[in-house]
Parts: structure tokens; C-alpha cells; sequence
DNA sequence: GCGTTCATGAACGCGATCGTACATTAAGCG
DNA sequence: CGCTTAATGTACGATCGCGTTCATGAACGC
């Protein structure tokens, strides 16, 4: 059709440019939105053209969704990759709660939140395509987990989705508001690290685990 | 200096323009955005002349944040008017929740809580007093409460504000990211009073609450 | 009626940004 | 070297929305 035919020769497309825009879109779209930020910017940020931003991007609106589809691939896939982990239940829930807090508090996930909150609110459709991708994919690995978990009589739960969210509540607490309104603009290691054991920590007193018991079973 | 004088006769002011024009302006930022929204749109919906916005707000950012501060004001009154609740814990606590959820997933928090997230990430000390003047209000209240709670030996915490924080966090659980991205849109009573009586359930199992132990005391 | 203030509508200047066109230079292939 | 395609820079038309100006009419006190 309209596409390039490449009979034989002429000069090869630069693929690094492809990364260095989509880079620069998503460092001045989650910094600033999409209607503040500009294409002229961007295109200076990537050290490229505003005409060669054109020739591999329709125009704004699709660089942007390139941009956000970008980003939440390396998340997702960052999630995916940590191990089962074989510890005890404890143990389990505090290694999948570091990499999550890690993630959810770093600082292009809490601007990429920020983004999607404000522009996705009118794409209904690709809004729910978001949430299946994020929180419920990850609310739905927990559940797994403590269904398992209740099913060998380790913990009591009326149901596993509520009691997921339970726990990802109690370990998000106040931090999420905070990181929001900008109170608190880094979250370090140890925060994580502290959030994370209390959380799980008063989310296993509360669903009755008992570790001694646990331990000897 | 610059004000007028009114000396003596002329026609007055309209004053219920005021509000027609902060009724529309935060309809259109909180369905919009900033950015998105403009003057001359609020001006016709608020059945007004574009003139006549700029004669009583001086630009669009004074509006903006006229019309944010309006909206606050009904909702931080709305908290505090709620009486302190002489019955038992999980009563006074439950009573705490229904108003502040009811508030919380109402349509108009919800949007304004989008526009918060993105148009006051720029602006460190406005989101600063909102912070302070919204959730950290809230979180303290619940603070006071659960400290007295503590101190009469009904329950065991240990950080009253991180406590406060749980609390909240099991009270709204997944609703909050669900709205946030319009999976859900309107949350009814049922849910509200459903999710208040689970969280504060779950709540006091985990800090040591003896329902028993506190109704013969 | 008269002076004063409020309010409107239409028009304007202005800056910003989108997306495109064109001429020119750079890089590959044969 | 010729051919072809990539990439740049500048300039341009078009749109949009802010904030202002101006002439006109409407409400109110005296």
C-alpha cells in the first residue's frame, strides 16, 4: 500500500532513534501530560527532528499510547519474573511485596499512575485493558497464593480477590497519598522493606496465622 | 487600590453568578481537566458572559483553584460534622466510615481527585495544604480515635498515624483503583456499608480487639 | 431623567502548537 | 560516481484559546 518498498539501496533507517523517542515521549508525557507536553520538546529531548518524530509516529495521540504500551511492558514484565519463591508463607508474601512496592513507588510508575488516572478517564475500554494488565493481574497472583494457602489450613479468608486487595492495601497504606500529592517524592529501600513486613505481618495476624504452628507442621 | 468605590448608586452585582460560575468551572476541570477546559465553555455553561468570568476571577488558574478550594470546603465539612459517636468502638469506627466512603467514591471526589493527582504534581506547596486539609485531616481524626482506643487498653497499636493509615487502607481496598479506572462508576450504599464493616472487622481482629472483653467492661 | 455600575456580545491581538512542505545534507548500495 | 532513502532545519498555514477592548444595553439609587 502507502509503505516503503525498499527496491535496493538508500540509507538505513536509524533504529536507535525509535528508543530515543519513545524515551523522551514518556520522560515529558509522565512528567507533564499529554496536552502540556509538546512534540518540539520531545523531539529535542530524543536529539531528533520534529519531522523525523512524524515519520515514525502518526501524530501525538499514538507516540503516547506507544509510549504508555512501552512502559508497561518492562513492568509487566519485571513482575512476572520473580520466582514462586518456596519459604514459608511469611517469606512468600514479603518477596512478592518488595518487588511490587519497589515498582508501584518508583518514581515513572507514580507519574505513569498519575497519567493514566487523568487522560485514560474518557477510554473506558483501554482504561479496563490497563487494569487487568496492572493491579488486577497482580491482584489476582496474590489471591492464588492465599487461596493455596487456606486450602492447607494455614490461614482463614472468606475470599481470596477481597483478601488480596486486603493485603495489598495494608501494604500500599498511606504511601500511595503521600507519593501522590507529592508529600514524600522517594520512597528508599528501608520504607519498602518496613512497609512490606508490617503489612504482612498484621495481614497474617488478622486472616489468624499462626507461625508457630506453621513452622512445625 | 485598583478596587472600585462604589459610592453610591449603580446596579449591583449579581452574586449568585458566582456560584453559577464555580459550579461550572468545577464541572468542566473535574471532567476535563486544566488543561482541557475552557473559559469559554464555563462561561456558557454557567449562562454567562466570558467577560464577566474575568471580571470576578483574574485569570484561569484563580479559577481553577477558586473552584478546587469551593469543593473542599462542602467535603471537609461534611466530615467534621459527623458526631463523635458515644457507642462502642466498631460502632463509632463504622460510623466514621460510611460518611467518608460515602464521600470518598462520590462522583465529584472522584474526579477531583484525578485532577489533583496531574494538576498539582507541579505545584509542591498547594498540594501540600490539600494534603494536609484532605487525607492527612481524615488519617489524624481516625489517629485520635484509635489512641484512645489504645490507651484504654482495648486494642494494641503501635503508631497511631500508621494504624489510622490501615484502617483506611482496609475500608477502601480495591474500590479506589477500581473507580480510578472506571471499572466501577458508581459505588452504592450496599458496598460502602459492606466494605466499612468488613475492613473495621478485620481491623480489630488484627490490633487485638476483644469484642467479648469490651462489651462487659 | 441622570449618573453609575453591571453585564453582554463581538471582535481583536497574541502566543503556542499541531502537522506539513520543501530544499538540503548525510548515509548506504552497486 | 549515480541512485535511493533517511534525516535535518526552516518556514508555513491553520487552529485554538487566552485575556482585552469597545460599544451597547440593563438595573439601580437619587
Amino acid at each position: 500500500m502507502g509503505k516503503v518498498r525498499q527496491i535496493s539501496g538508500g540509507r538505513r533507517p536509524d533504529r536507535t532513534k525509535d528508543a530515543a523517542i519513545l524515551r523522551a515521549a514518556r520522560d515529558s508525557f509522565f512528567e507533564r501530560g499529554l496536552a502540556a507536553s509538546t512534540i518540539e520538546d520531545i523531539a529535542a529531548r530524543a536529539g531528533v527532528s520534529k519531522v523525523t518524530v512524524y515519520k515514525r509516529f502518526e501524530d501525538k495521540e499514538a507516540l503516547f499510547e506507544a509510549a504508555v504500551k512501552a512502559e508497561m511492558a518492562t513492568m509487566i514484565a519485571q513482575l512476572d519474573e520473580e520466582p514462586e519463591g518456596d519459604g514459608s508463607l511469611p517469606q512468600q508474601l514479603n518477596a512478592f511485596g518488595y518487588v511490587l512496592l519497589r515498582f508501584l513507588f518508583s518514581p515513572t510508575h507514580v507519574a505513569l499512575d498519575r497519567m493514566l488516572a487523568h487522560d485514560l478517564a474518557q477510554s473506558p475500554g483501554m482504561a479496563r485493558r490497563f487494569f487487568h494488565a496492572g493491579p488486577g493481574h497482580c491482584r489476582a497472583r496474590i489471591a492464588g497464593v492465599l487461596e493455596a494457602a487456606a486450602e492447607r489450613g494455614e490461614i482463614r479468608i472468606d475470599d481470596p480477590l477481597l483478601s488480596a486487595a486486603d493485603l495489598l492495601s495494608l501494604w500500599r497504606g498511606f504511601l500511595e497519598k503521600e507519593t501522590e500529592f507529592g508529600i514524600i517524592t522517594h520512597v528508599d529501600d528501608a520504607t519498602i522493606r518496613f512497609r512490606v513486613e508490617r503489612g504482612t505481618r498484621n495481614f497474617l495476624r488478622m486472616v489468624g496465622y499462626d507461625e508457630a504452628a506453621a513452622r512445625t507442621s
